[in-house]
RNA sequence: GCGGGAUUGGUCUAGUGGUUAGGAUACCAGCCCCCCAAGCUGGUGGUCGCGGGUUCGAAUCCCGCAUCCCGCACCA
């Protein structure tokens, strides 16, 4: 299936909606999750804290969205987040000011450069609309930050454009209070905010979204002295060093040939792998792509972008960014706070390497992954404990007391799983509506249940049955949805 | 932002100026009682993205706006 045919199938069960879609002026760039997608998602969220944050001993936090201005200052986004722009008078295309300038005079043109000097190089080299001839305006700057004025002053602040910010801003404190050590990983998931110029794809552009980032704390002297390695060197990592050209490659192999800097990225790039795995992503359509010094964020000095292969062709679904020590020495200059921590005998400023996760993505690309059409029946393939709903409970018939016995069960299991219960219609067609929206298992009450108390659970890959006990059955419920699996 | 296409019940879609907007699917109820959908009967649901205009009369023509898709540009 396409990417259209996805984004049907989830708004047509509930994962997904447009936000606002019964208003005219609805805006492009939100979308609300619906009741599958939310608990999809949730689930999602909890894998990552399973087998990231916990397995990493990270310490996560949920940083507020509305920062002040000073933040984004000490960041660069107020600088660096900003595009110059100009605008044709006659068509109205808009473009980027320095790079319509570079590509038209061949010089490196400087994006800080200022408004006037732009104005100038364009009217000096009677650069015209590509488009239609016309001439250009003056340039301006656009900005991706949401801008907000908060209390009766009006005071200039603004929503985060990605959620790390908090991270670096509590540092100082956290990492007292939580009695940390370097190196020492920070969580959060959240929501961040960017006025994209033109949102597309539904989930892969949005304008509010949801990133679950990673910050890695760690001293720079000591990035090769990382114990934790050694237990996933013999890890297969498919990277993508030079255009599409993949190697695959063990992390030890990798760090060998210097294609990755140090252990402890190596380390933190195999986890996140290894994360995928569990989420049921199918890794052999996935590749760390080492980024070109001309796409990297103006913050990082060396990145890879976790993609993946879907419909729409590569996603990047995390971005791993070393940012050294860009944002705790940004923050200190601007705040005049010291964020230098002891490490044994030494102050040092530590550097960061961060996971930075966009969730709305990877729901997206695990919803493709996970589809499967099998001649007449559509197959959601989810791993069992990212399933929104866990299990169906049915009737075989809707008589003889069937549905009595079937509502009983299911009243008592709903408080422990996500279950849901339904009798109309065969019970042919109540399995291949569970299969559709992921559900795992389905128990079914037959004629045997009021002779024995056994009922079936049929699993939704295979289609086979078990009967087991209904004294049994949560016990068995628990241990096929919580089997974890790469 | 530019160019192109699209916008009719949950979904797909017929309908290009004129009676209560038709169908499929889904959904609901009943029948059937069947362990892998699409059997029978009945039923709910749309005023046609929003606003304005033309006309005696518009889902159908015109204008503006919004959203979605594709291409360009943009994507810290």
């Amino acid at each position: 299936m396409n990417y259209e045919q996805i984004i049907r199938l989830m708004l047509e069960r509930g994962f997904l909606l447009p936000s606002s879609e019964i208003y005219a002026d609805a805006l492009a760039g939100f979308w609300d999750y619906g009741p599958l997608g939310v608990a999809l998602k949730n689930k999602y969220v909890e894998l990552w804290r399973r087998y990231l944050v916990r397995r990493d001993n990270m310490v996560e936090i949920d940083g507020c969205q509305i920062m002040p201005k000073s933040v984004f200052v000490a960041s660069g986004h107020l600088a660096g987040f900003e595009d110059p722009i100009v605008s044709c008078t006659k068509c109205n295309l808009t473009l980027r000011a320095d790079r319509l300038i570079q590509e038209k005079t061949g010089k490196i043109i400087p994006e800080r450069l200022p408004n006037q000097e732009l104005d100038n190089l364009i009217s000096s080299n009677d650069i015209r609309c590509p488009n239609c001839g016309g001439n250009f305006g003056n340039v301006r700057r656009f900005n991706m930050m949401f801008k907000v004025n908060v209390g009766p002053s009006g005071e200039e602040a603004y929503l985060r454009p990605e959620t790390c910010q908090s991270i670096f801003v509590d540092f100082p404190r956290l990492f007292k209070v939580m009695r940390c050590k370097l190196p020492v990983a920070f969580a959060q998931y959240g929501k961040s905010f960017r006025n994209e110029i033109s949102p597309r794809q539904s989930l892969m552009r949005l304008r509010e979204f949801y990133q679950a980032e990673i910050e890695v704390f760690f001293n720079p002297d000591k990035a090769n002295e990382f114990e934790k390695f050694d237990a996933v060197k013999s890890e297969v990592l498919r990277l993508a060093l030079d255009g599409e050209k993949l190697e695959e490659i063990t992390a030890a192999e990798a760090l060998e040939k210097g294609y990755l800097p140090n252990k402890l990225i190596a380390y933190y790039l195999v986890i996140l792998k290894q994360f995928y795995q569990y989420a049921g992503l199918d890794v052999k359509r996935s590749r760390f792509r080492k980024l070109g010094d001309d796409e990297k964020a103006f913050y990082a000095s060396s990145a890879f972008d976790f993609e993946v292969e879907t419909s729409l062709g590569w996603i990047e679904l995390v971005a791993c960014n070393h940012r050294g020590d860009y944002d705790l020495s940004g923050h200190s200059k601007v705040s005049k706070k010291d964020m230098t921590v002891l490490d044994g005998d030494r102050d040092v400023l530590p550097n960061v390497f961060e996971l930075s996760m966009g969730v709305d993505r990877s729901i997206y690309a695990i919803i493709e992954h996970s589809l499967v059409v099998d001649g007449e029946r559509t197959v959601l393939r989810f791993k069992p404990y990212l399933a929104p709903i866990q299990v169906g409970v049915f009737p075989l018939v809707t008589r003889d007391g069937l549905p009595e016995a079937a509502k009983q069960i299911y009243s008592k299991i709903k408080l422990n799983f996500e279950a849901f219960y339904d009798e109309s219609g065969s019970i042919g067609r109540r399995y291949r509506r569970m299969d559709e929206i992921g559900t795992p298992f389905c128990i079914t009450v037959d004629y045997q249940t009021l002779e024995d108390n056994t009922v079936t659970i049929r699993d939704r890959d295979t289609m086979k049955q078990d009967r087991v006990k209904i004294s049994e059955l949560e016990q068995a419920l628990q241990r096929r949805l919580f089997t974890y699996s790469p």
